[in-house]
DNA sequence: CTCACTTCCTTCGATATCGAAGATAAGCCG
DNA sequence: CGGCTTATCTTCGATATCGAAGGAAGTGAG
């Protein structure tokens, strides 16, 4: 079954503080929500009659008397999401909390093109709901995860590189021939860097950098994701500093993930007589302290690293978060930390952290979930 | 007479559509403010009532009935507002809509320190107000542009170059004790971003550079100015690629403003047997075709382009505009743009503006103008 | 010239929210 | 153990806003 969510006004703001995991009483509404008491009780009665809330036990006194605890109700419905990768698809049900009932990963070519694709995961999402999903509990959105710039004003994809036919296409126009529900389409990168926000709690400034296959990176501004014109955080073809010369597939010489992606550094080892199938496998070589994949993924974070310098100079953020098949190798995450503490500003760098990303590989999905029940509530 | 504006609530939201030219009567007033023409109505009452607001004619009939005429009463207030130099200070008085009624420009040494400054700069206010600003006018709020880093939490001046007895100065505090009113402290260069989004509607994120003695940049996201940590922006610290090796005063090589900064030019025009007194001189020259002047400026505009790459495809702003005393030489503009198209994602670059500065030489005046009444409404 | 439609602004009853007061149940101190 | 304070949540009258309807004054077509 689908269907919107059936809330207005303050109903929304009170659901959103609650799913998000913010507020688990009306007294945690009225000072979160800046409603009076009153009129959160009003609406709390509402939501709780609607079949979108439930009250739970009660929570630990403050002093006073304790407060009784709200929470989502297994009514409140479930949000689809899928990660769109070149060769398969990560997707699954969320909870509107955004907490995952069921992921799986599937062989999915994206060079079929986007109709075919497209409709094998609305597939794939009607068969999760009819195995793992009661009947009563409603779908409430769609959110999908593309590994190409999505123009934020006409939702299409934007000349994408290697995803042949998906150039203008309008994804969620076509998804919505198939589901009347708000729809999310988004770079796969600015979902990660959705998803990484929420294990960063009162951190308003992040830069979310995908060391993967590709170099990527998703930036949240004032908590909410900054999208520029669909192309916004990508670094991967900054130009870098370099004594030789090396021609990116972009055309144009010397950028960052010429030197710096996965791609390249497994390029780079199989010229040196270490095959290495997947960028993860890297990380094994590393921890075997082979010393060619150390070298060179401690001159790749050393190269991000610097390109991040110019960024953080720029932004300011409060976390550059690291994530990505790469980042599990500490050298990179040293490398870019010593970078950027070399040449930063020091009231740049005041309070900052560069670290691992913590939203672990699920990211995107979560991420995905957490834009889908904003737009719910929108 | 110092008073805080008698505003709450949907006042202030009406009040500031008015005072920024978006609205000039109760029906645009209820097109851009959500309210229900009932209640836009009963509150422009109230504004009219406490001679915040005026009516003034008619407006032309978009097909029905003619609108009447809102505009800022003169008796609504007025802001004090100044920018702070090395070696001297641009001050004056400001209606609540930003216009300038009086604005001057006197010696002033910020190196005296910040008691002696702020205490001239306030007793420059007290003065400008008794000579232009009848009583029953009220004083409404306090503006200082600082030529360096503003912690935004603290509103403390930090780590300044070359402003001693500033660092940790409480600027706000001390500008306090004498009035009772709204204060702002900020960073010139934001001021100058602030003053510049107002020449350029509904554009959300824009990069204002300086290109002055020193190089600034200040930001704009969706609309609202991002301060990050009080350093956002930076970018006279980026390392660039060069052939040699320039150590800048900071102590890194390769600076860009060891480069592209005018107080670089200038060393450089006086090493080829140039003299020059100011940066804005160099203009001058390059307008007489002097061939090192124009082959300075154009590499200098190369070079702050190349920075700017990666922040435009990073940021993917609407605008890039160009201030400061060497902007008005179009070489410098022009290399910026060509270095910026031709290493840009196009995606980033689609309707993107590179241009010289709109707002003039009084820039940073103004955004401190529209700073302060965002913070006197809220 | 008249009539129908559009636009602007006001009036009024309905609805949402505020703010004060009160009921209930905690915790803490003497 | 009792009294006082604190915290949570509800009730109720006051206030802000909504939405529908209406009045006034425009425009344009027939």
């Amino acid at each position: 079954m689908n269907q919107r969510l059936p809330v207005q006004g303050a109903q929304g703001d009170l659901l959103r503080l609650v799913a998000t995991g913010k507020a688990e009483s009306r007294a945690d509404l009225a000072r979160l929500s800046g409603l009076a008491a009153s009129s959160v009780s009003l609406r709390v009665e509402e939501l709780l009659d609607a079949g979108l809330l439930a009250e739970e036990g009660s929570g630990t006194s403050r002093g006073g008397r304790r407060p009784r605890l709200l929470r989502l109700s297994e009514t409140a419905g479930v949000l689809a999401v899928a990660d769109l990768g070149a060769h398969h698809v990560r997707l699954g049900l969320l909870d509107l909390s955004g907490a995952p009932l069921v992921i799986e990963e599937r062989p999915c070519e994206i060079a079929d093109g986007p109709r075919a694709t497209l409709d094998r995961i609305a597939d794939a999402f009607d068969a999760l709901l009819a195995e793992h999903v009661p009947a009563p509990v409603p779908l409430r959105g769609i959110g999908t995860g593309i590994p190409g710039p999505v123009d934020p004003l006409t939702l299409r994809v934007v000349t994408p590189s290697r995803m042949p036919g998906w150039n203008d296409f309008p994804v969620a126009e076509h998804l919505a021939t198939r589901y009347d529900l708000p729809i999310l389409v988004e770079n796969d990168a600015n979902l990660m860097a959705a998803g990484e926000t929420r294990c960063w709690p009162d951190r308003r400034n992040l830069m979310v950098v995908k060391a993967g296959t590709g170099i990527g990176c998703g930036v949240v501004v004032n908590g909410r994701l900054h999208r520029g014109r669909g192309a916004a955080g990508d670094i991967s073809h900054v130009r870098v500093r370099s004594d030789s010369s090396v021609i990116c597939a972009c055309g144009h010489p010397d950028c960052l993930e010429a030197y710096a992606s996965g791609a390249a550094l497994m390029a780079a080892l199989s010229e040196a007589g270490i095959p290495v199938t997947r960028t993860g496998d890297i990380v094994g070589l590393v921890n075997d302290a082979i010393p060619e994949a150390t070298s060179l993924v401690r001159n790749a974070g050393r190269r991000i690293g610097e390109v991040l310098t110019v960024l953080v100079n720029f932004f300011n953020p409060d976390v550059v978060a690291v994530g990505g098949s790469l980042s599990a190798a500490e050298p990179l995450i040293t490398s870019i930390r010593a970078a950027v503490w070399e040449r930063c500003l020091p009231l740049a760098t005041r309070d900052l952290e560069v670290a691992p990303a913590r939203a672990g590989r699920d990211a995107a999905l979560l991420g995905a979930g957490a834009l889908l029940l904003e737009a719910a509530l929108t």
